[in-house]
DNA sequence: GTGGTCTAGACCACT
DNA sequence: GTGGTCTAGACCACT
């Protein structure tokens, strides 16, 4: 997915810090001019490579940068 | 809901007297760590499950245990 | 609830259709100037009084005008 | 009432901004050691002098200072 | 100081 | 792109 790597090399690059929060489904829906499961699809996959966490309610928040988190 | 669930399986064990006050809804959320709109839709199943009755300005009590209410 | 009455009287009315959808809740809430989950509130009662029905992913339904479903 | 005439005192004085929001009522009756029914009754008492405006759900905001709204 | 209503806005589940 | 649930926190009404 586009969205997903373009996010994660944010991530990654540090451009996005860590427990920032990431721009709503409506937000990235509308910047991306892709329906919201679209968004929704990549926010997914950034969350199984473990870069960002979704909390109900509150919003999407960036976990950590290159998998820190997983066996070190 | 869980927390419904919860709180009514204390009230038909008895753990929870008829005529007791639940904890106030501050409480509850600050218990179960949720949110105070959360807690009253927990209540608000209970209420409709005829165990609990909330009073405004005083409190939410146990009214019965068991549908005791009905046919008694 | 106002909102509840005045879309409860153009069903009654016959201004809604039986079968038509209402507008989105995101509609409702720019057209009263209100929350969403107030809009919500307000549909629920009119879910309550049987006038209309909520289909997730779809939209609201008008099911009937004046009570018709019960006793026909 | 000596909180009503405190927080009129701020705002007449310009140190409470035309369009800034009051603490909470929570807050302010902490802040003042007081019940909740006492701050309201402060609040109620600046919103008929024109000072202040309650708005259900997002706070309480003043209006101006010094009565310039009315007659003017 | 409790329950009741509302705001604004997030993610979730579904079609 | 809709309805469903949840967060956080405000004022309102009542006892």
């Amino acid at each position: 997915m586009i969205i997903a790597g373009h996010i994660a090399g944010q991530i990654e690059r540090g451009e996005r810090a860590v427990g920032s929060r990431l721009p709503s489904e409506l937000e990235l829906s509308n910047m991306w001019q892709v329906a919201r499961m679209t968004v929704r699809r990549a926010i997914r996959e950034l969350t199984e490579r473990g870069l960002v966490r979704a909390v109900h309610g509150k919003g999407t928040f960036v976990t950590e940068s290159r998998g820190e988190a997983s066996g070190r």
